[in-house]
DNA sequence: CCGCATCACTGAACCGGGTAAGTTGTGGAG
DNA sequence: CTCCACAACTTACCCGGTTCAGTGATGCGG
């Protein structure tokens, strides 16, 4: 099957190229009889203009590239970033503007991948995640200048538009909620130390505990995996002087510890209280079901493919911050026994 | 920062753009020498050729789509997706394909992506998953000559490869081990009912069950989500003649299944056995740990991706069984009490 | 009735890589 | 020494949109 092009519609409304161009594309220079009747052959034919030749002729190539840098079995179960994904699309679909994966191992190979797209002009611009202190990719972007928005934060990016969320507000509510339960002893599970928000996260989980004048107010890095998650609980809770309470840093890890507490006989939440970060379906798919620190990550991802579009069409875009960070509670908080 | 370009290389190589090409490409046509000194020259600008032009003048897009037809929430949790992506990126990113993605909702919507990805050249091939009887996209598919594998079946997909699994060999292997370790009475909760692969389980499950004279061997239909693997086994597991054992289509079902067990006092496995389809993190993380019908989803997604390519360059494809799945037994199943 | 602006369009160049057809230059066979 | 085959290029056009510089035709003020 023949697809068709331009100079087909032009033939059929006997008119030239150029006129067809600027019908289509809502350009002044033809009349409003001659654009609808050019309109309507190109809906008749099912006509799609050539992404090819239209981001070869100076256009937009009306695709965006995203990079996932997280080991094969974590994205897997992750809901994180399938939930970002179905953001983007919402506002990309919208306009018709692909979305281009590449799955990679090491930041180096993200910067690679950016240096390639950009060579090969296959995406407008990038969405940043798993943003580091200093991250290599920031000044590659700036000086292939090309359309970014960074998903993550707050910090450095330079000119580069960011997405954040309030995490630190976050997790001072969480210490906060459990301290009023009458929890004296909260531990906290991290993801990967060098990122961006886990050190956001941190930072406040220590500042709200010295101000709440908690003791023993640990962080055990661990990487977001359910066996690094089990590996950290089993730490906390072999000790004598074990914390009645466990913030955990995504929803797989809390799964984790959930069923370590209960491997070693512990009930949650009565010898246990366990908050996640991030609320998926998982959180209440699970026995007791979690409390969790929810927010909506698709609006999230749509809010940040948007920027990015602004940042494309020239528009500069500033810091935003996404939607609030909010406290679910469920069953697997109480007052400790 | 300019993008460097053929003309670029010829310039400094002093020969045409033409030769370059050959050069670039491996083709006959320019000496050894000049080959070696026009690539060395390439890798030292930095040169990745233009995919717009590339794909322009008939060559490849060198991308490949890929619809997700599912509701994000379910898109998010299930681990099967995810590990089907970061498959095909081991095969498309060895030879620098890109993968371009697109979440829809509805198989008509896949279809009008389809043609629109093959009006706008996007991409030189797709890849189908979620095959159901009589599916819609086929025919287009084969109208619109687009290079294609289906994820899934055996079922009739005309001259679209496929790449299936055994998934009836697989469900009898999990009933036998249910009857030989003393189990009578199994249910099922199955996948989304029109898919075909589902449907594939049904029969051979009906089968084995007759084979062997189990009664009361019922499928319960659902949609993968928690939500209806925990109504499905409530209602399985309120009636007086409950089963001592449940398969289920999905890890997330299962473990879902595992929480309204717990939930209403059965203990697992001594009062109910239960088996997951899809071994992911999931469920050695949940407690018990679950029996499940493993399978490599990522060997799985790559061997499609390698189809895809072969049929994208002309090579014809046919069916191919995927690599075996395989019972791992873990705390979840038991003699019943 | 002339001159000028405006509209509605045409024609052609352009983007950057692929490739068929044409042009050298060289070596070897006859 | 001539002729031919072949390697090693060059030239020129193609792909399908976009865009800019024209070109008639029309309208309108003076």
């Amino acid at each position: 099957m023949k697809r068709p092009t331009i100079a087909d519609i032009a033939r059929r409304a006997g008119v030239s190229k150029g006129a067809v161009s600027y019908a289509l594309n809502g350009q002044p220079g033809v009349s409003e009889a001659t654009r609808k009747r050019i309109l309507s052959i190109a809906e008749e034919i099912g006509f799609n203009a050539n992404s090819a030749a239209r981001a070869l002729s100076g256009a937009r190539a009306r695709a965006v590239g995203l990079t996932l840098c997280r080991p094969a079995r974590i994205l897997g179960i992750e809901p994180w970033f399938m939930g970002l994904i179905s953001g983007f699309e919402a506002e990309l679909g919208a306009r018709s503007y692909a979305l281009t994966l590449q799955v990679v191992a090491t930041p180096e190979q993200e910067v690679e991948v950016y240096r390639r797209w950009w060579g090969e002009r296959r995406i407008d611009g990038v969405i940043v995640t798993d943003i580091r202190e200093d991250d290599i990719r920031i000044p590659v972007l700036q000086q292939l200048q090309l359309p970014a928005v960074v998903i993550g934060g707050p910090g450095d990016t330079g000119p580069i538009a960011q997405i954040w969320s309030d995490d630190a507000g976050a997790i001072t509510e969480a210490v906060r909620y459990l301290v009023a339960l009458g929890h004296h002893k909260i531990a906290r599970v991290s993801g990967v130390a060098d990122l961006l928000h886990t050190q956001n996260r941190t930072k406040a989980f220590e500042n709200v505990c010295a101000a709440l004048g908690l003791d023993n107010a640990i962080t055990i890095p661990a990487d977001y995996t359910g066996e690094e998650g089990s590996r950290a609980t089993r730490r906390l809770l072999i000790g004598g002087d074990r914390p009645t309470a466990i913030i955990y840093d995504n929803d797989v890890m809390a799964v984790a510890g959930l069923a370590v507490a209960q491997e070693m006989g512990l009930s949650v939440p009565g010898d246990l209280s366990i908050v996640a970060w991030d609320d998926s379906p998982l959180c209440s798919l699970v026995h007791p079901p979690l409390t969790a620190l929810s927010r909506d990550i698709s609006a999230y991802g749509a809010q940040a493919a948007l920027e990015l579009l602004n940042a494309i069409d020239g528009r500069t875009v500033g810091n935003v911050e996404a939607g609030r960070v909010h406290l679910t509670p469920r069953g697997s908080t109480a007052p400790p026994r």
